[in-house]
DNA sequence: ATGATAAAGGCGAACGTTCGCCTTAAAAGA
DNA sequence: TCTTTTAAGGCGAACGTTCGCCTTTATCAT
């Protein structure tokens, strides 16, 4: 009801007493007599008072922020990741008391500038990194700086830093192992370009998985490109203009647009697919259900992980160390008509 | 380099001048010696100085915050709006010197209590709603407390406050248009129900479009449920099975994911979209592209809306009457194989 | 009675800014 | 020469908390 700011002052003013008294008996800090808690009680409800949050902050010395930052995707592309995500980070920062902070991804060398200031105006006690590859140079500078942060993704093997990842080579071998399981032999897979990690990750669980059976792996079935629907689909043309006794009946994709790729290849060529062509995609983006026929995918857990970032990033940077600085979470495989 | 916090008296010693010195000479608001800037200047540069940001806003009395909520999309839907819009928000905002705070979106009751604590707070000067609805009390609750803040999207017509929206009519006027100039006469439309204002919005550009073209708006051909696959599925299936006389040859979507739903029902009765029937969504979903067929549908600008919701909400906090305190953008019609 | 102990709460200081007003010395006007 | 103006910068205060230490009064054991 009031429309000016309420402080400790009004509250101590109204409660006959100092106001310092007031903010230790609210935080718990100090023993007072039941009826002095009675009408400090009474005056705060009554005044509606909240603890102003940037002078807390300021005397604490702290923001109780957690920077995040994400590559806007380019139009067409789908971030549906970032929903799930961000809600959950949302959700976990503030039942531990903190806020998240989006702030603006910027590229090349004005990124790591963007962490820098952030850092020194004190607007975040913290940052979550996504969109993680090897050499990340925020991974480099936060790691000089000793700044508290958790990645969304490894990197550099030799480097030592709190991450949150999902086991994607996990997830590739458990769709390949399915598709061995249902008799296919020539298994195609449609991976990204060498200097991606994630891409790296996901492509070793299909190596794994056709050599745990014995398989050899055609070089010619593993393709390398960007991850869209153009790549997925040339690529996808290509290995079903092979001879016919080489061809592959099933196709892996490192993510759902290039399956979508493969799909409308496989439609061009008039294959049915499901039956004549298998498709298993990774990510399970929402629409992967509606597609004809429905896309199998692995699913990654995106609200687990956001969960734990903030878990993780928290104890950091409050000094208490986690039990592990490194989790590893399971995607699972989502079996539809494609496979 | 530092790893310790530097402020102003650090500079300023560094200086040999007063910390309130260097203040105002950073702000621009004394004229100095030129040597003594140049001084300054140089400390400033050599200690890597960043005003600390909470001080800033303390001394401010606001927090230059701008607090956000969303819905969070049950799992199957997708929100492919949130990352345009609030990656556009983002952006705007660093601009003027704002930052946006996500905060955890609430159900019922307790959702005015979480805006009644962030303003009490001093957690954000002003809000961003989406999701906006008839009688939403947030914006009851927001006009009542003169607090500033702008929604996206417009709700009871007798309330005065600052929106930013998408024309839905204009939208699917422009799609049925469409339609109706490709010869279609029997349009169908797969509506929402009846306690939404969004939908009744764009319901109300078919209207428009068929009345406009003479059309008798066959009170069969208007469908109203949830806007989901299942539900666009059914009401399709139920339009498809109508006789042959008066069953519909188009049918507009309110959103992609009915017109998916639509796609599906279509299939099944062995129509070729696009040819037997035509099919317009609305939204644009990044998926609707390579869908088969691809998705014709309506784009909304949602980053032109995140920008001005943005723009419109700073001047609000700041006291500077805009220009319009309603925006009121135009999506546009994207055809494809569907239609 | 007397000193020690505990309970209840007051008080000053500090976090890092910005703002308004004051002081000093040099320059300009008479 | 004396007063007035201007330029350059100093200084105290305040924003709303929390923290540590101090004071007062009542209670207890001896």
């Amino acid at each position: 009801m009031t429309a000016t700011k309420v402080t400790l002052k009004d509250v101590a003013a109204r409660a006959g007493v100092s106001y310092q008294t007031v903010s230790k008996v609210l935080n718990g800090e100090m023993q007072v007599a039941p009826e002095t808690m009675e009408r400090i009680q009474a005056a705060v409800r009554e005044l509606g008072y909240r603890p102003n949050r940037i002078a807390r902050n300021m005397r604490a010395g702290r923001s109780f922020m957690i920077g995040y930052s994400w590559t806007q995707t380019e139009p067409g592309q789908v971030n549906h990741i970032l929903d799930q995500f961000l809600s959950s980070m949302v959700r976990e920062a503030g039942v531990v008391g903190y806020y998240v902070l989006p702030f603006p991804f910027q590229e090349g060398k004005a990124q790591v500038e963007t962490y820098r200031d952030l850092i020194k105006s004190g607007n975040v006690d913290g940052f979550v990194l996504s969109s993680v590859n090897y050499h990340d140079p925020r991974i480099q500078f936060l790691l000089k700086q000793q700044f508290p942060f958790v990645a969304f993704g490894r990197s550099n093997p030799e480097w030592d830093f709190a991450w949150v990842d999902i086991d994607g080579a996990a997830g590739t071998r458990q769709a390949v192992e399915y598709l061995i399981g249902r008799g296919h032999r020539r298994i195609a897979i449609l991976a990204w370009p060498e200097d991606s990690r994630v891409g790296n990750d996901r492509l070793q669980g299909y190596l794994d998985a056709m050599q745990a059976d014995q398989l050899a792996t055609e070089p010619g079935y593993i393709l390398r490109g960007e991850g869209t629907f153009e790549v997925g689909r040339a690529m996808t043309l290509h290995l079903l203009d092979l001879p016919a006794d080489r061809r592959p009946t099933a196709i892996m994709a490192l993510n759902d647009t290039m399956a979508i790729g493969a799909m409308a290849a496989a439609r061009e060529r008039g294959l049915t697919i499901g039956t004549d062509l298998a498709i298993i995609g990774f990510d399970d983006a929402p629409m992967a259900q509606y597609l004809f026929p429905p896309l199998s995918s692995v699913r990654q857990p995106i609200a687990e992980a956001g969960r734990k970032c903030v878990e993780l990033l928290v104890a950091l940077v409050e000094g208490r160390e986690p039990q592990q600085r490194q989790v590893l979470l399971q995607p699972s495989l989502i079996i539809r008509a494609s496979s």
